[in-house]
Formats: structure tokens, C-alpha cells, sequence
RNA sequence: GGCUCUGUAGCUCAGUUGGUAGAGCGAACGACUGAAAAUCGUUAGGUCCGCGGAUCGAUGCCGCGCGGAGCCA
């Protein structure tokens, strides 16, 4: 007996975490197992935790977690990577009846699991060279010898985005295949999944996201990133630009004051829930429920039951 | 009190040798498949501090107010 998959989707904020962990509990009451696999790229790094409101082993109240803590901050982290590692994961619990929980709100990391797709090829040595490329010479070149080797790529890239360009370019170069460009109509999910997002009203999601960072102030974000510095936070290409942590180290830089830091903060993960709703929304399969709702939590609880009864 | 500078989009500021205005950031919306907490696109915002004057015509020139900054007493 293969065991059903759920998700939880949603902008930063929303309370997720905790209701996988209800879930997981709901699930644990009938007599089953579940366990959680984060799907948020920034909680995937050991040592930022504060920054990425990341549930500590106590709130995580015995339920198993996976892919958190899996990377260094100096470490890249990419949606094919985590594909790769996330998927066998959920297999492996299905394969062994426990109900596997994705939980996390990176677009991408989500959409990797969930739907199917295959990333074409990547080669880091190409793509440097491409990148310095774009630096010296900007888009202009790199798109006339991607209209040269893959014309129909380069008629449908966004050619004034400059990662597309430099993307498509490494894509054709390296597989020698041409590069798709465009991804299907509607997406085929990867097996069966019950979807559940949890949002609200935009203007009390702000309240709450400026509460958090405020908080997050308050608990040490600022002393957490100089912990990581030694570590190497400074050079991580993602890691480094994490909201929060970036700005914590301009403020230990002395580049911003703490006020602005924070104020710099809240701005930045503002428009980041404003861009996960963007993507979040096309998505057909999920069902939204507003997290001010006092009886969300039991509706939700009793949706996934219903779907690992069928 | 005197002198100088200043008041333009939510914010910081350009600009118009007089023909009713723009950029960056922000906002709203959208795209997105190996950096996605990334990257990019679209749109909406303005009695150009107020009143009066000369002018065919003022945000711009002149006068008087009001607000802000600095210097001198």
C-alpha cells in the first residue's frame, strides 16, 4: 500500500509549518506515520534558522523532518538538486506507509517535485563563462548566438532577462539538444497530490510579515549571521542573499543601521509573498484556506484525512 | 529680526531658455522550470506649497503669504 502525498503551499508567513505538524499528528492519532520534507531553499542550510523561521526540534514536536540542515552556506542551492534528493525521499516513505508532507513555500522547489520535469543539462564551467560573458558585453551578443544556434529559443525567451538568455545559451550549448523555452500548457503532476494553501488577506499578511522580522531581530538574526561568517556565509551564492541575511550583514557591515536593515527587510519579504502568490495562484490544484479562519486548521486536518482514506 | 537656499508622484530627486512634467525606489498586477528568498515585464499615481500679477499661455517670471534648511545678528 503506497501511501498518498500531500503538500502545503503558501506565502512566507502563512503558518505552514505547524500545519504540517497537525496534520502529522492527525495522522499519528489514526494509528499511521507521516513525515515532513521542507520545501523552502533557504531552510535546506545548516545554521540559518532564525532568518528562515525554521521550527526548532522541540516545536517539531518528534514529527521527522527532511531536507533541512542538508547544505553548507557555502553551498549552491538549486530546484534540480533538491529534485533530485526530495523525490526518493517521499518514494522511500510511501514505499513504507508513511504519508510524506512537503511543506515549504520556494515556487520552484515545489513545482520540481510536484509536477513533471526534467531539467535540462547544466554545465558550471559553461555557465561561468557565460555569465562572464554577460558581464562584459551584456545581453546583446549572448542572444545573437543563441538566435544563431537555436533561433526558435531565442524567439521565445525573455530576451530582457538576461539569467533566461544565458540560461538558454548553456542549455543549447551543453546538451547540443535545442531548448524548449517554454514550459507545457497545463503541468502534469509527478502522481496524485493533495494541495493545500494557506493565505489570507494581503493587508494582514503585511502586518504579520512585519511582526515576524521584528521578531527575528529580537531573537539575534544579526548575531546569527556573524556566526556564520567564519563559515562562509560572505561567499555563498544563495545563502548569502537570503532576505534578512543580507541585509543583517550590511548592518554588521555598518552599511545600514538597524532600523533600516529591518525596515529593508520587511520591504524585501513584502514583495516576496506578493511574488509566491503570483505563482502559487496558477496553480489549479490547490485548495486555499485563509489562515484567520479559527476553524482552517480542523478543515484542513479533515480535507487530508479524507484523501488518505480514498 | 536680516541674508541665502529650498518646497515637483507614497519616498528621494531630475526637469521645463514660459507651451500643464520625468527617473529610481515603493505600490498593484503579471511572467517564470539547474541562483526562484533569484531574475524580468506591465500598469496606476501629480490643483509641480497657496493666493495674486504681468503674459495668448505659468510648475517655471514678479509680488505677498505659508512650510523646511543653513548662515549672520
Amino acid at each position: 500500500m503506497v501511501a498518498p502525498l500531500i503538500a502545503v503551499v503558501g506565502p512566507t508567513g502563512s503558518g505552514k509549518s505547524h500545519l504540517g505538524i497537525r496534520i502529522a499528528h492527525a495522522i499519528e492519532d489514526l494509528g499511521g506515520r507521516a513525515e515532513i520534507i521542507n520545501a523552502d531553499s533557504m531552510q535546506l542550510y545548516r545554521g540559518m534558522d532564525i532568518g528562515t523561521a525554521k521550527l526548532s526540534v522541540a516545536e517539531r514536536e518528534g514529527v521527522p523532518h527532511h531536507m533541512l540542515d542538508v547544505l553548507d552556506v557555502t553551498d549552491e542551492a538549486t530546484a534540480a538538486e533538491y529534485q533530485t534528493q526530495a523525490r526518493p525521499i517521499i518514494e522511500q516513505l510511501q514505499g513504507s506507509g508513511t504519508v510524506p508532507i512537503l511543506v515549504g513555500g520556494s515556487m520552484l522547489y515545489v513545482a520540481a517535485v510536484l509536477n513533471t520535469f526534467e531539467f535540462p543539462g547544466h554545465d558550471p564551467r559553461l555557465r561561468a563563462e557565460l555569465e562572464a560573458r554577460l558581464e562584459t558585453g551584456g545581453v546583446g551578443p549572448l542572444l545573437e548566438e543563441l538566435r544563431k544556434v537555436d533561433p526558435v529559443a531565442a524567439s521565445r525567451v525573455d530576451a530582457a532577462n538576461p539569467r533566461r538568455v544565458v540560461r538558454a545559451l548553456e542549455v543549447v550549448l551543453h546538451t547540443g539538444q535545442p531548448f524548449a523555452a517554454a514550459l507545457p500548457e497545463k503541468p502534469e503532476s509527478w502522481q496524485p497530490v493533495l494541495e493545500l494553501g494557506l493565505n489570507s488577506d494581503r493587508a494582514n499578511l503585511l502586518e504579520r510579515l512585519e511582526l515576524r522580522v521584528a521578531r527575528m531581530w529580537q531573537k539575534g538574526l544579526p548575531q546569527e549571521v556573524e556566526s556564520l561568517i567564519p563559515a562562509g556565509l560572505r561567499h555563498g551564492k544563495t545563502a548569502s542573499r537570503a532576505i534578512g541575511y543580507a541585509q543583517a550583514l550590511a548592518q554588521l557591515d555598518g552599511e545600514l543601521t538597524e532600523v533600516e536593515a529591518m525596515a529593508e527587510t520587511q520591504r524585501l519579504t513584502a514583495r516576496y509573498a506578493r511574488r509566491q502568490m503570483s505563482w502559487f495562484r496558477r496553480d489549479d490544484r490547490i485548495h486555499w484556506f485563509d489562515y484567520q479562519d479559527p476553524t482552517t486548521a480542523d478543515q484542513a486536518v479533515s480535507r487530508a484525512l479524507q484523501w488518505i482514506d480514498q
